[in-house]
RNA sequence: UCCUUGAUAGCUCAAUGGUAGAGCACCCGGCUGUUAACCGGGCGGUUGUAGGUUCGAGUCCUACUCAAGGAGCCA
């Protein structure tokens, strides 16, 4: 007899299989009732009947508790009736562990609630649809970069210094010496792309900035790519190929998942390529039209990429930021120094923006001068400068933010739900 | 860090300044096709903490703690 996946019933209707999970919730009308089982892969009806099990079964299966493990056996069928559309007609049950009274019952709770029980609330079917949505996405990313000859070269997560000199880093004691945990991956990137031509990483980055937002996290995932002989079109047209790659891949095989969210994916279904692109000054035209009150040379806040991004269905590149408002690494257009040859992807619906890239400087003269108008130590960069003394050629890269991904794919309201364990401003319990 | 709102049973919420209540969870009983099952009964409280006003405070005032939403910063 087979022990078979929940999501794989459909292969086995007619034949006895057993079934190893927790109790999700029962339901009984004295002479017959109904066991709901998880097991990570779905949920699937039991069906009990006394007459046919006997007392002693029937009264085992009374002590069930909500969360309880269990292995049923039993034959599948076919019943639309049932959640999920099969059903086990329980001929043996076996108790592995009952769960004392679980704290998460089937009503409504409240969210500092399940974030104080993080552990417990990951086993509700919208949380394994959102991480098995996230999963996808980072297999499907990986699978990109795989079938378009790029290597995986991981960035450290303990640094020396600063990579942009901008944001908060969390400090830690290295045997003596000072380090940070790592906000970017990308000054590594680049001489691993000098020493392998195409390569990216996936990591864990840390922001300590106070931040208290549905948008924020202090510690999240990045991809981050870097490419060699690169220019800023050549970044932008990989990034709208390698997101549209995912979008197809997450709606092909993350169907019930989205069904389960709720989501609506004709959304998702519509963006097709290339996305559109606009310039700094076209959005902050768009903002003046919208009447909102903006400076050209200003950076965007959330309200500003929401109105802009709602002029689109699909992901939107603004390129072409100001110079003063972008990091040091920045390629200025040739044909305007005061832009950066950079662009950020923002999300539709109001999720923001989910890539930051663009053509970084290769001439070693202009990055010594930047790194000293930034106030950065000239020491630390040391390294990074030879990337332009030996054999230095135009280069790009970017970043997508794993969890905003998430909640736009799966459209979330709020990032907390886009990871396992999220460590959000005062709260990293559990 | 700032602004706004909130904290009452294990959970989600009610309660003119005048006897703190409901649904769910849990326990007991009933029900042969349930769908957050249903029906009957039981259990359940120092109203976030500390002060104050009042004959009387869950309710009004002050401080603090914690949380949520938003801003800034960013992905």
């Amino acid at each position: 007899m087979a022990t078979v996946l929940i999501k794989n019933l459909d292969k086995h209707i007619g034949e006895e299989v057993s079934v190893r999970g927790w109790l999700y919730n029962q339901r009984s009308s004295g002479k017959i009732s109904f066991l709901i089982v998880r097991d990570g892969t779905g949920l699937v009806q039991g069906v009990l009947v006394k007459k046919d099990v006997g007392e002693e079964l029937a009264s085992l299966a009374g002590n069930l508790t909500q969360e309880s493990s269990l292995i049923i056996r039993g034959v599948v069928r076919e019943e639309p009736r049932s959640v999920g559309g099969y059903e086990i007609l329980i001929a043996g049950l076996e108790i592995v562990s009952i769960a004392e009274e679980y704290p998460i019952t089937h009503k409504e709770h409240g969210v500092d609630f399940l974030a104080d029980r993080r552990h417990l609330w990951l086993r509700t079917p919208r949380q394994t649809a959102i991480i098995r949505v996230r999963s996808e996405i980072e297999q499907s990313i990986r699978d990109f970069f795989y079938e378009n000859d790029f290597v995986l070269a991981d960035a450290p997560i303990i640094t020396p210094a600063a990579c942009e000199g901008t944001t908060t880093l969390f400090e830690l004691d290295y045997h003596g010496d000072k380090a940070f945990l790592s906000q970017s991956g990308q000054l590594y990137n680049e001489a691993a792309a000098m020493a392998l031509g195409r390569i990216y990483c996936l990591g864990p980055t840390f922001r300590a900035e106070k931040s208290k937002t549905r948008r924020h996290l202090m510690e999240f995932w990045m991809i981050e790519a870097e490419m060699a002989y690169f220019d800023m079109d050549d970044n932008i047209n990989l990034q709208e190929k390698m997101l549209h790659f995912v979008i197809r891949r997450v709606l092909e095989r993350c169907e019930r998942e989205m069904k389960t969210l709720e989501r609506d994916v004709a959304r998702l279904e519509k963006i097709t390529l290339p996305f559109p692109r606009i310039s700094y000054t076209e959005a902050v035209e768009i903002l003046k039209k919208e009447g909102v009150d903006f400076v050209w040379g200003d950076d965007f806040g959330a309200p500003h990429e929401t109105a802009i991004s709602k002029y689109f269905d699909a992901p939107v590149f603004v390129h072409r930021y100001p110079a003063t408002i972008k990091a040091f690494y920045m390629k200025p257009d040739p044909e305007n120094p005061a832009v950066v040859l950079g662009a950020d992807l923002l999300a539709p619906e109001g999720y923001g923006e989910i890539i930051g890239g663009g053509q970084r400087i290769d001439d070693f003269k202009l990055l010594e001068q930047r790194i000293a108008e930034h106030n950065l130590p000239q020491e630390a960069f040391a390294w990074y400068l030879d990337l332009r003394r030996y054999g230095s050629v135009p280069h790009s890269g970017f970043g997508l933010g794993i969890e905003r991904t998430v909640a736009w794919l799966c459209g979330l309201d709020h990032i907390r739900e886009t990871i396992p364990f999220p460590r959000m401003l005062h709260k990293m319990y559990p």
